[in-house]
DNA sequence: TTCCAGGACCGGG
DNA sequence: CCCGGTCATGGA
Protein backbone atom coordinates (compact mmCIF):
# COMPACT_ATOMS: atom_id res chain seq x y z
CA UNK A 1 0.00 0.00 0.00
CA UNK A 2 1.30 3.68 -0.81
CA UNK A 3 4.16 2.08 -3.13
CA UNK A 4 2.67 4.37 -5.80
CA UNK A 5 2.40 7.44 -4.16
CA UNK A 6 2.69 9.71 -0.90
CA UNK A 7 -0.04 11.14 1.02
CA UNK A 8 0.27 14.62 2.77
CA UNK A 9 -2.86 15.83 4.59
CA UNK A 10 -3.57 19.50 5.06
CA UNK A 11 -6.79 20.44 6.90
CA UNK A 12 -9.14 18.47 5.49
CA UNK A 13 -8.46 18.45 1.90
CA UNK A 14 -5.32 15.86 0.93
CA UNK A 15 -2.72 15.97 -1.52
CA UNK A 16 -1.20 13.26 -3.19
CA UNK A 17 2.18 13.25 -4.96
CA UNK A 18 4.44 10.85 -6.87
CA UNK A 19 1.38 9.46 -8.73
CA UNK A 20 2.66 8.05 -12.22
CA UNK A 21 0.97 8.38 -14.84
CA UNK A 22 -2.07 9.81 -14.27
CA UNK A 23 -3.12 13.18 -15.64
CA UNK A 24 -6.86 14.81 -14.56
CA UNK A 25 -7.83 16.55 -18.01
CA UNK A 26 -6.99 13.44 -20.11
CA UNK A 27 -8.82 10.79 -17.96
CA UNK A 28 -11.70 12.76 -17.17
CA UNK A 29 -12.40 13.77 -20.42
CA UNK A 30 -11.33 11.34 -23.22
CA UNK A 31 -14.55 9.65 -23.35
CA UNK A 32 -15.13 7.01 -20.64
CA UNK A 33 -16.76 9.10 -18.39
CA UNK A 34 -19.30 12.02 -19.03
CA UNK A 35 -20.31 13.37 -15.74
CA UNK A 36 -16.76 15.15 -14.84
CA UNK A 37 -16.77 19.06 -15.23
CA UNK A 38 -14.66 21.58 -13.81
CA UNK A 39 -15.89 24.33 -11.44
CA UNK A 40 -15.23 28.05 -11.14
CA UNK A 41 -12.10 27.44 -9.97
CA UNK A 42 -10.84 24.92 -12.26
CA UNK A 43 -11.05 21.84 -10.26
CA UNK A 44 -12.92 19.02 -11.41
CA UNK A 45 -15.88 18.22 -9.90
CA UNK A 46 -18.35 15.08 -10.01
CA UNK A 47 -20.39 12.82 -8.05
CA UNK A 48 -18.74 8.94 -7.93
CA UNK A 49 -20.64 6.17 -6.49
CA UNK A 50 -19.22 3.35 -4.36
CA UNK A 51 -20.98 0.20 -2.36
CA UNK A 52 -20.29 -0.69 1.32
CA UNK A 53 -22.19 -3.46 3.17
CA UNK A 54 -24.49 -3.69 -0.01
CA UNK A 55 -25.40 -0.44 -0.07
CA UNK A 56 -24.92 2.47 -2.49
CA UNK A 57 -22.52 5.23 -1.04
CA UNK A 58 -21.82 8.41 -2.59
CA UNK A 59 -18.50 10.83 -2.35
CA UNK A 60 -18.52 14.49 -3.61
CA UNK A 61 -15.29 14.86 -6.02
CA UNK A 62 -13.74 17.98 -6.51
CA UNK A 63 -10.53 17.45 -7.77
CA UNK A 64 -7.23 19.82 -8.69
CA UNK A 65 -3.78 18.74 -10.29
CA UNK A 66 -0.84 21.49 -10.36
CA UNK A 67 0.59 21.91 -13.49
CA UNK A 68 4.27 21.79 -12.25
CA UNK A 69 4.66 19.07 -10.11
CA UNK A 70 1.38 16.79 -11.00
CA UNK A 71 0.62 16.91 -7.36
CA UNK A 72 -3.24 15.99 -7.39
CA UNK A 73 -5.22 17.45 -4.11
CA UNK A 74 -8.78 15.97 -3.16
CA UNK A 75 -10.55 18.40 -1.56
CA UNK A 76 -12.64 17.67 1.81
CA UNK A 77 -11.61 14.14 1.91
CA UNK A 78 -9.72 11.96 4.21
CA UNK A 79 -7.45 9.23 4.28
CA UNK A 80 -9.70 6.75 4.63
CA UNK A 81 -12.33 8.25 2.07
CA UNK A 82 -8.98 8.17 -0.62
CA UNK A 83 -8.80 4.50 -0.11
CA UNK A 84 -11.96 4.03 -0.20
CA UNK A 85 -13.13 5.70 -3.35
CA UNK A 86 -9.84 7.02 -5.36
CA UNK A 87 -7.39 4.20 -5.15
CA UNK A 88 -9.93 1.74 -7.00
CA UNK A 89 -11.14 4.67 -9.25
CA UNK A 90 -8.03 5.46 -10.63
CA UNK A 91 -6.80 2.12 -10.43
CA UNK A 92 -3.83 3.73 -8.34
CA UNK A 93 -2.42 0.63 -7.37
CA UNK A 94 -1.65 -0.60 -11.01
CA UNK A 95 2.20 0.04 -12.40
CA UNK A 96 1.02 1.61 -15.48
CA UNK A 97 4.61 2.90 -16.54
CA UNK A 98 5.41 -0.80 -16.77
CA UNK A 99 2.73 -1.54 -18.84
CA UNK A 100 3.39 1.41 -21.44
CA UNK A 101 6.94 0.18 -20.84
CA UNK A 102 6.20 -3.47 -22.18
CA UNK A 103 4.28 -1.98 -24.88
CA UNK A 104 7.67 0.68 -26.10
CA UNK A 105 9.95 -2.59 -26.07
CA UNK A 106 7.42 -4.09 -28.85
CA UNK A 107 8.15 -1.23 -30.76
CA UNK A 108 5.41 -0.73 -32.17
CA UNK A 109 5.46 2.88 -34.31
CA UNK A 110 1.54 3.93 -33.53
CA UNK A 111 1.04 2.60 -29.64
CA UNK A 112 4.44 4.22 -29.08
CA UNK A 113 2.79 7.77 -30.94
CA UNK A 114 0.14 7.61 -28.85
CA UNK A 115 1.41 6.31 -25.60
CA UNK A 116 3.72 9.12 -25.76
CA UNK A 117 1.80 12.45 -26.72
CA UNK A 118 -1.12 11.10 -24.36
CA UNK A 119 0.68 9.86 -21.46
CA UNK A 120 -1.19 10.41 -18.71
CA UNK A 121 -4.62 8.65 -19.45
CA UNK A 122 -5.70 6.21 -17.25
CA UNK A 123 -8.74 3.56 -17.44
CA UNK A 124 -10.93 4.45 -14.51
CA UNK A 125 -13.02 1.81 -12.31
CA UNK A 126 -16.36 3.39 -12.01
CA UNK A 127 -19.57 2.33 -10.70
CA UNK A 128 -20.92 -0.88 -12.88
CA UNK A 129 -24.23 0.55 -13.03
CA UNK A 130 -23.85 3.94 -14.38
CA UNK A 131 -21.00 2.69 -16.57
CA UNK A 132 -23.32 0.01 -18.80
CA UNK A 133 -26.13 2.97 -18.57
CA UNK A 134 -24.03 5.50 -19.98
CA UNK A 135 -22.99 3.19 -23.07
CA UNK A 136 -26.54 2.32 -23.35
CA UNK A 137 -26.94 5.97 -24.23
CA UNK A 138 -23.60 6.75 -25.77
CA UNK A 139 -24.74 4.38 -28.87
CA UNK A 140 -24.68 5.93 -32.54
CA UNK A 141 -24.92 8.87 -30.12
CA UNK A 142 -22.09 12.05 -29.92
CA UNK A 143 -20.01 12.71 -26.26
CA UNK A 144 -21.80 16.61 -26.19
CA UNK A 145 -25.54 14.87 -26.45
CA UNK A 146 -24.59 11.98 -24.15
CA UNK A 147 -23.69 13.99 -21.42
CA UNK A 148 -26.88 16.16 -21.57
CA UNK A 149 -29.03 12.93 -22.00
CA UNK A 150 -27.07 11.65 -18.37
CA UNK A 151 -27.13 15.02 -16.81
CA UNK A 152 -30.82 15.23 -17.51
CA UNK A 153 -31.38 11.40 -16.13
CA UNK A 154 -29.16 12.58 -13.18
CA UNK A 155 -31.64 15.90 -12.38
CA UNK A 156 -34.52 13.94 -12.98
CA UNK A 157 -34.41 10.64 -11.30
CA UNK A 158 -31.06 11.17 -9.33
CA UNK A 159 -30.44 13.02 -5.53
CA UNK A 160 -29.40 16.08 -5.27
CA UNK A 161 -25.96 16.41 -3.91
CA UNK A 162 -24.88 19.67 -3.64
CA UNK A 163 -24.86 23.29 -5.49
CA UNK A 164 -20.98 24.00 -7.02
CA UNK A 165 -20.45 27.60 -8.49
CA UNK A 166 -19.47 27.07 -12.20
CA UNK A 167 -18.88 29.10 -15.35
CA UNK A 168 -20.36 28.12 -18.74
CA UNK A 169 -19.11 28.20 -22.09
CA UNK A 170 -19.39 31.94 -22.25
CA UNK A 171 -17.38 32.63 -18.91
CA UNK A 172 -21.02 33.38 -17.23
CA UNK A 173 -20.62 31.56 -13.65
CA UNK A 174 -23.36 30.12 -12.42
CA UNK A 175 -24.63 27.95 -9.34
CA UNK A 176 -24.94 24.33 -10.49
CA UNK A 177 -26.57 21.60 -8.79
CA UNK A 178 -24.89 18.15 -8.35
CA UNK A 179 -26.81 14.56 -8.30
CA UNK A 180 -26.00 11.83 -8.08
CA UNK A 181 -26.53 9.12 -10.33
CA UNK A 182 -29.99 7.13 -10.35
CA UNK A 183 -30.08 3.65 -9.16
CA UNK A 184 -31.41 0.71 -11.68
CA UNK A 185 -33.93 -0.19 -9.19
CA UNK A 186 -35.09 3.49 -9.19
CA UNK A 187 -35.26 2.98 -12.92
CA UNK A 188 -36.77 -0.29 -13.03
CA UNK A 189 -39.74 1.38 -11.93
CA UNK A 190 -40.40 3.62 -14.39
CA UNK A 191 -41.88 3.70 -17.75
CA UNK A 192 -40.88 4.65 -21.67
CA UNK A 193 -42.80 8.23 -21.29
CA UNK A 194 -41.29 8.52 -17.82
CA UNK A 195 -37.92 8.92 -19.37
CA UNK A 196 -39.19 11.13 -22.32
CA UNK A 197 -37.75 14.15 -20.68
CA UNK A 198 -34.15 13.18 -20.85
CA UNK A 199 -34.61 12.98 -24.95
CA UNK A 200 -32.17 9.62 -25.47
CA UNK A 201 -35.13 9.02 -27.74
CA UNK A 202 -34.98 4.90 -29.22
CA UNK A 203 -32.46 4.28 -26.27
CA UNK A 204 -35.11 4.73 -23.76
CA UNK A 205 -36.70 1.44 -23.94
CA UNK A 206 -33.14 -0.42 -23.69
CA UNK A 207 -32.45 1.78 -20.90
CA UNK A 208 -35.58 0.27 -18.96
CA UNK A 209 -34.64 -3.11 -19.89
CA UNK A 210 -31.01 -2.99 -18.01
CA UNK A 211 -32.69 -1.66 -15.01
CA UNK A 212 -34.95 -4.26 -14.82
CA UNK A 213 -32.46 -6.86 -15.45
CA UNK A 214 -30.22 -5.76 -13.20
CA UNK A 215 -32.63 -4.55 -10.37
CA UNK A 216 -33.89 -8.19 -10.51
CA UNK A 217 -31.20 -9.90 -9.81
CA UNK A 218 -30.96 -11.79 -13.34
CA UNK A 219 -27.51 -10.19 -14.03
CA UNK A 220 -25.47 -9.01 -11.69
CA UNK A 221 -22.85 -6.28 -12.14
CA UNK A 222 -20.57 -7.37 -9.42
CA UNK A 223 -20.26 -11.10 -10.40
CA UNK A 224 -19.04 -9.69 -13.77
CA UNK A 225 -15.88 -8.56 -12.21
CA UNK A 226 -14.65 -11.79 -11.77
CA UNK A 227 -16.57 -13.47 -14.65
CA UNK A 228 -13.69 -14.76 -17.32
CA UNK A 229 -14.28 -11.46 -20.35
CA UNK A 230 -16.30 -13.39 -22.70
CA UNK A 231 -18.59 -14.72 -20.27
CA UNK A 232 -18.93 -11.65 -18.66
CA UNK A 233 -19.56 -10.57 -22.06
CA UNK A 234 -22.32 -13.52 -22.34
CA UNK A 235 -24.38 -12.30 -19.79
CA UNK A 236 -24.95 -8.61 -20.86
CA UNK A 237 -25.80 -9.59 -24.32
CA UNK A 238 -28.85 -10.48 -22.39
CA UNK A 239 -30.22 -6.98 -22.34
CA UNK A 240 -31.93 -5.85 -25.30
CA UNK A 241 -29.99 -2.61 -26.57
CA UNK A 242 -26.17 -3.96 -25.06
CA UNK A 243 -24.66 -5.53 -28.44
CA UNK A 244 -20.48 -5.79 -27.86
CA UNK A 245 -18.80 -2.48 -27.99
CA UNK A 246 -21.85 -1.49 -24.80
CA UNK A 247 -20.81 -4.69 -23.36
CA UNK A 248 -17.66 -4.29 -23.75
CA UNK A 249 -17.10 -0.42 -22.67
CA UNK A 250 -19.64 -1.30 -19.54
CA UNK A 251 -16.75 -4.35 -18.46
CA UNK A 252 -13.82 -1.98 -19.37
CA UNK A 253 -14.84 1.00 -17.27
CA UNK A 254 -17.46 -0.49 -15.00
CA UNK A 255 -15.99 -3.89 -13.72
CA UNK A 256 -12.14 -3.59 -13.78
CA UNK A 257 -12.04 -5.82 -16.63
CA UNK A 258 -8.61 -4.50 -18.13
CA UNK A 259 -8.38 -6.57 -21.02
CA UNK A 260 -11.69 -5.82 -22.69
CA UNK A 261 -11.87 -4.24 -26.29
CA UNK A 262 -14.38 -2.20 -27.17
CA UNK A 263 -14.44 -1.83 -31.17
CA UNK A 264 -16.80 1.42 -32.02
CA UNK A 265 -16.31 3.47 -35.65
CA UNK A 266 -12.73 4.77 -34.73
CA UNK A 267 -11.05 2.10 -33.48
CA UNK A 268 -12.80 0.13 -36.34
CA UNK A 269 -10.92 2.51 -38.31
CA UNK A 270 -7.70 2.06 -36.95
CA UNK A 271 -7.85 -2.13 -36.41
CA UNK A 272 -8.03 -1.54 -40.14
CA UNK A 273 -5.77 1.07 -40.95
CA UNK A 274 -2.85 -0.51 -38.97
CA UNK A 275 -3.90 -3.80 -37.53
CA UNK A 276 -5.73 -5.86 -40.00
CA UNK A 277 -3.98 -8.66 -38.40
CA UNK A 278 -4.92 -7.57 -34.93
CA UNK A 279 -3.29 -5.68 -32.00
CA UNK A 280 0.03 -6.70 -30.88
CA UNK A 281 1.06 -9.28 -28.96
CA UNK A 282 2.40 -6.72 -25.79
CA UNK A 283 -0.61 -5.55 -24.83
CA UNK A 284 -2.52 -8.62 -24.32
CA UNK A 285 -3.87 -8.66 -20.93
CA UNK A 286 -4.28 -5.28 -20.80
CA UNK A 287 -5.84 -4.36 -24.23
CA UNK A 288 -8.21 -1.59 -22.90
CA UNK A 289 -5.95 0.52 -21.76
CA UNK A 290 -4.23 -0.28 -25.55
CA UNK A 291 -7.43 0.64 -26.81
CA UNK A 292 -7.91 3.98 -24.90
CA UNK A 293 -4.70 5.52 -25.74
CA UNK A 294 -5.45 4.86 -29.89
CA UNK A 295 -8.98 5.70 -29.71
CA UNK A 296 -8.08 9.12 -28.21
CA UNK A 297 -4.94 9.46 -30.92
CA UNK A 298 -6.61 8.55 -33.67
CA UNK A 299 -9.50 10.56 -32.83
CA UNK A 300 -7.63 13.91 -32.31
CA UNK A 301 -5.58 13.88 -35.43
C1' DT B 1 -31.50 20.17 -46.38
C1' DT B 2 -28.53 16.54 -45.39
C1' DC B 3 -25.25 14.22 -42.70
C1' DC B 4 -23.39 12.15 -38.71
C1' DA B 5 -22.64 10.66 -33.88
C1' DG B 6 -17.73 5.69 -28.82
C1' DG B 7 -24.30 0.79 -32.21
C1' DA B 8 -27.85 -2.51 -32.11
C1' DC B 9 -31.82 -4.64 -34.15
C1' DC B 10 -34.32 -6.48 -37.79
C1' DG B 11 -35.42 -8.28 -42.23
C1' DG B 12 -34.16 -10.44 -46.51
C1' DG B 13 -30.83 -12.73 -49.34
C1' DC C 1 -23.83 -15.59 -41.68
C1' DC C 2 -23.91 -11.11 -43.71
C1' DC C 3 -25.73 -7.10 -45.59
C1' DG C 4 -28.41 -2.49 -45.67
C1' DG C 5 -32.03 0.08 -43.71
C1' DT C 6 -33.81 1.90 -39.60
C1' DC C 7 -34.02 3.80 -35.11
C1' DA C 8 -34.63 9.57 -31.89
C1' DT C 9 -32.29 13.62 -31.33
C1' DG C 10 -29.75 17.73 -32.27
C1' DG C 11 -25.60 20.17 -33.83
C1' DA C 12 -22.72 21.18 -37.86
Amino acid sequence: MGKFFTLENNNCNLTVKNIHCLSLDLTLDCGQSFRWQKNAAGHWCAVVSGTKDGKRIFKFGELSQDSNTGYITFYNCSVDEFYKFWVPYFDLERNYDAILDTYKASGDKSLNAATDKYYGIRITNQDPWETLCSFIISQNNNIPRIKGIIERLCETYGERVRLVPVVDENGLKYDKEFFTFPSAEDIAKLSEDDLAPIRAGFRNKYIIDAAQKVASGEIDLEKLKKLPLAEAEAELLKITGVGPKVAQCALLYGCGQIDAFPVDTWVKKIMEELYPNGLPECTTGTRGIAQQYLFHWRRNI
